[in-house]
DNA sequence: CGATTCCTTGAGGCATCTCAAGGCAAGTGG
DNA sequence: CCACTTGCCTTGAGATGCCTCAAGGAATCG
C-alpha cells in the first residue's frame, strides 16, 4: 500500500506538484486557490478570520493535489514543508510499529489539516494515507508562518488549530485509557456523526470510509472486537449496520453507552 | 485534594499573584525572571533561540510562583491566561471523569511547559496539581503573543513546543493502543530515566513522585497491574524498586522489553 | 498510637484477544 | 461469462492478560 519505505523516503516534492493551479493529474484547476471563498472556510485555516485578515490569507499561494485511495499524502520521516488541508475525502494518520503493523492515529475529513506534528523536529511524525480519492490544499508552513507574522489575528488561528489537536489526543487518551469497547465504538461513532453533521451531511446515517482494522487500530482493540460491537449495538437498536454503511436508529442511547464514563 | 469544583472555579488569577517578582508565599525572588539567565533555558520555552531573539524574550515579564504538593495549578473549565513553564518540581495533568475518577494525561518535570491546550477555546481543558513542592512560571499568554509578533524566530520556537506535545501523545496514544503491561511501564521508566538525564541527574536512578494510581491511569493499567509490573521487572533483574525509588540495573533489558513493538 | 494512605500480593473472574472457519463482494484471467 | 483469488467482515470457541476484590504490611501524620 505504501509506495516507499518510510524511512527511505527523502524526496520532500514527492507527491507535491510544483505548478501552482494544476492537478497533478494534469486536468485544470482555478488559477489560484483562495481561502476567503473556500465551501470550507469555517471548518478549516480561516475559521474565525474576516476582513482584512482572510484577506491576508488570500495572498497565500498553495497548490491542490489529489490523492487517491491507498496513496500517501506524506510519510513518517518526509521533511516537513508544507500543511495540509482536505479538501475532499478522508485520510487516516498513522504511527509504524517495529513490527510491521500501523498504529492509527486520527482520521481526517474536509476541512481538517494534516501535518502539524512534522514543526516539532522539521521531519513527519507520522503518515497520511487517503482512504479513498481525495483532494488536499498543500500550504507551504514558510509561506503560512511569514504570514502569520504580519497578523497577530491568523497567528493565534494557528496556535489555536494546534491547541485543538492537543485537546483532541488528550480525549482521545481518555478514551483509550479508562473506556471499555462498547464506551470506545461509541464515542467513535458520536465523533465521526457530528463532523459528518457539521459537513452538512446526515448525522444519522453515513459511509465510514475505514477498515475494521483501521478503527480497531485507532481505538486500541481488534478487529474482530469492533465487528463484535457493531453486532451487540445492533442487537440493543442502537444502529443498523452494514459493512461500512451505519445508520444510527437511537442517537441517545448511543450517547448514553459513551456518557456513561465521560464528563 | 482540589480546592475547587473544576466547573465552579472562575477566578482566573486564583493562584496567581498580581505582584511580580514576589512569591505568593512573600519570601523574596529576584525583581525581575529572565528566561536569558535561567538554568533551564536550554529546555524550556527559550530552547534554540540566541541572541537578539533571547534578549527579546527578557522583555516578557512574569511572575515566578510556588505552588505546593497537591495544589492545583489551574482547574479544567479555568479561564485561559497564561501559559506556565515548571521550574522546580513535578506537576501532573488530568482529566476529569464523570464517575469522578481522573485520567492523567501527562506529568510535567522542570522546564516544561503546561497549559498549551487551553489555548483552543479559551479554557483549560485539564487541571495540573503539584506531585510535589514546585515554582512556577507564569507567562501571560497576550503579552507572549505579543512578543512572537515581532519576531518569527520566536513564533517558531512556540509552534514548535506545540508541535512536540502533538508528536509525545502521538506516542502515548501508541502506547495505549497497543502495548501490553510490561511494554507500558518500560516505555514509562525508560521516558523519566531520558528526562531525568536531559536535566543532569542519573538516569539509571530516581525518585518517582507519582503514585502507583497515576501511573496506571497515565499508561491505562490499574495501580495493582502497575505494582506488580515493577515485581516482575525486578524478578528479571531489569530494576531495583522500592516503592517510589527505582534503580535501573539493565537499561539494554528494559529497552528491550520496550523496543519489541516500538519503532 | 490509631487513622490514613499507599503499596504489595493472592485468588478468581471476565473482557478482550487469538485462532479458526466461512460468507460476501469485487477484481482478474481464462 | 465463469472459476478463482483476494480483501474484508462476521461469528464461534477457547485462551489469557488484566481487572476486581480482598487482606495485610509499611510509612506518615495528627
Amino acid at each position: 500500500m505504501q509506495t516507499a519505505a518510510p524511512q527511505a523516503s527523502v524526496a520532500p516534492l514527492h507527491f507535491v506538484p510544483r505548478h501552482e493551479g494544476a492537478d497533478i493529474d494534469g486536468s485544470p484547476a482555478p488559477l489560484k486557490t483562495q481561502c476567503s471563498t473556500c465551501h470550507l472556510k469555517d471548518l478549516c485555516l480561516p475559521c474565525g478570520l474576516t476582513g482584512t485578515d482572510l484577506e491576508r490569507l488570500d495572498g497565500l499561494k498553495f497548490a491542490r493535489r489529489r490523492v487517491k485511495e491507498g496513496q500517501a499524502l506524506y510519510h513518517e520521516g518526509d521533511r516537513f514543508q508544507f500543511i495540509y488541508a482536505v479538501r475532499s475525502g478522508t485520510f487516516k494518520s498513522t504511527l509504524n510499529l517495529k513490527d510491521g503493523r500501523e498504529q492509527v492515529t486520527g482520521f481526517q475529513m474536509a476541512g481538517e489539516l494534516m501535518g502539524l506534528d512534522g514543526l516539532a523536529s522539521g521531519k513527519h511524525a507520522s503518515s497520511a494515507v487517503a482512504l479513498e480519492d481525495t483532494e488536499i490544499c498543500a500550504i507551504p508552513y514558510a509561506h503560512l508562518s511569514e504570514l502569520a507574522a504580519t497578523s497577530s489575528d491568523l497567528q493565534h488561528v494557528i496556535s489555536r488549530l494546534m491547541s485543538r489537536e492537543i485537546v483532541r489526543e488528550h480525549s482521545l487518551m481518555m478514551l483509550l485509557g479508562s473506556m471499555n469497547a462498547e464506551e470506545r465504538l461509541a464515542a467513535f461513532l458520536l465523533n465521526i456523526s457530528q463532523r459528518m453533521k457539521a459537513r452538512g451531511y446526515s448525522a444519522s446515517e453515513f459511509h465510514l470510509r475505514m477498515s475494521r482494522a483501521e478503527i480497531g487500530s485507532y481505538l486500541g482493540m481488534k478487529l474482530e472486537t469492533v465487528s463484535r460491537t457493531f453486532s451487540a449495538f445492533a442487537q440493543q437498536r442502537l444502529l443498523e449496520v452494514d459493512k461500512k454503511h451505519v445508520r444510527i436508529t437511537d442517537l441517545a442511547g448511543l450517547q448514553q453507552a459513551f456518557d456513561l464514563r465521560v464528563q
